[in-house]
DNA sequence: CATTAAACATGGAATATTCCATGTTTTTTT
DNA sequence: AAAAAAACATGGAATATTCCATGTTTAATG
């Protein structure tokens, strides 16, 4: 398989979601300066604070939304898996990144310049539509997992983060955690001993089969009423 | 006074920023489908739950973003003061109303068919941008405001609201409440009881003075400082 | 203007959550 | 492979928050 063909399947995504909206010639615009990379798990790809200077686009792996508070409190936004438009907030927003995104699986990215991008969406109207809409329904899952966290306690709060990983990470109640207990902590917005105490708990009432990073969900029901409960 | 130049005036924030963008043979497309409507406190401008049919141009007042979940708790999510664009999250989202948008004080309103500025946004990328741009800079601070209430306890996080008022709402540390203190609790995801006593407490130690809806913030310095203590 | 309902206010009991101490297991580093 | 660091786990004390009972004030209604 020749070198192009490979770099062709890095950003296949992307370069099929674009060229709905806009010529080859225009994506080639994108192409020329853009980069792609790999991150391992723990780096970061946009950094809280920095200027948007990049939008990423995620091509496989799963990362992090950060945020880093004035008393050194670290907060999870969301969680997201490939492919999926990065940027978040940044992407249409003129201040610096109000939050890191951060690798929590080894991922591919495809770095566009932002300037370029957004050159591009201003002859294009329903390209930026298009990107407007991915995000937006990104972030309503963020919003709906912030109202969980204000509304509900602990145990409705990280029922909802497990059916969020479920519906939107893994797709299948079976799966490899790839987040620690902190950063389930960090999400569900509570302490490491509020995530630990309740999945031992709902281990013995046999809601879950937890063993280290595996993780079994096996009665999605009771999460859902758990969850509806708060 | 004619009329035509009343009516100017209701819509005149909006057409003032649309003009900037589209031509004015395009804004008499959108005149032409949209209304202009008041509304007084308490009633609901755009209802969760609904298909997204129309956007809103607040062109005076405050309104209040409500979500109402399951369980029958009900969550501000952020408050806003014209002239604004609303739609939310569903301004450019496909699915029915995220949340509601109320007035919690009266307001002027133009309505706008959700689907005729969809159709000129397509063939006006820059003015599709701006739209978005104005959309993400309302919600940087409803994203702060829940970071605040995951992350601080009670205090922390009605000085945050307080310091809100301050800063997006009103203009001056001395004001006319437009909330209850149920709906202040609403917004801090606290109890009423919470607020009341935070108030009569900062009331004692001259923080702030407050007598039913008079409100006067005399020391912004220690409500910034116990923000940023949590 | 009397009546009713809603909002405001206070304090203590009940509950939820975090913090801390301590120990074990797993992962990373040398 | 040993040592160090991080993650995982448990239980009780300390703290924060809500819930409940009760009463007052303010606003809405017939």
């Amino acid at each position: 398989m020749a070198l192009e063909d490979t770099l062709e399947n890095y950003y296949s995504g992307f370069k099929k979601i674009s060229l709905q909206f806009i010529s080859a010639e225009q994506f080639k615009r994108i192409e020329k300066t853009s980069v792609h990379l790999r991150f391992k798990k723990g780096e970061t790809i946009l950094k809280q604070g920095h200027p948007p200077t990049h939008i990423a686009f995620l091509q496989s792996g799963i990362v992090k939304f950060n945020f880093l508070s004035e008393n050194g409190k670290n907060t999870i936004l969301t969680l997201v898996s490939a492919p999926k438009i990065l940027g978040g907030a940044n992407l249409f927003y003129k201040d610096n990144n109000l939050f890191s995104v951060v690798a929590v699986e080894d991922c591919e990215v495809f770095l566009i310049e932002s300037n370029v991008l957004f050159e591009l969406l201003k002859d294009n109207g329903r390209f930026g539509v298009a990107l407007f809409q991915l995000q937006s329904k990104m972030f309503k899952r963020s919003i709906l997992n912030f109202i969980s966290v204000a509304n509900k306690q602990k145990e409705g709060r990280i029922a909802d983060i497990f059916l969020y990983l479920l519906e939107e990470i893994y797709f299948k109640p079976s799966f490899n955690l790839s987040l620690t207990r902190k950063e389930l902590a960090e999400f569900a917005c509570c302490s490491v001993e509020n995530i630990i105490m309740t999945l031992s708990k709902w281990q013995q009432e046999g809601i879950v089969l937890v063993s280290g990073k595996k993780v079994d969900l096996k009665d999605i029901n009771k999460l859902k009423q758990i969850s509806k409960i708060g």
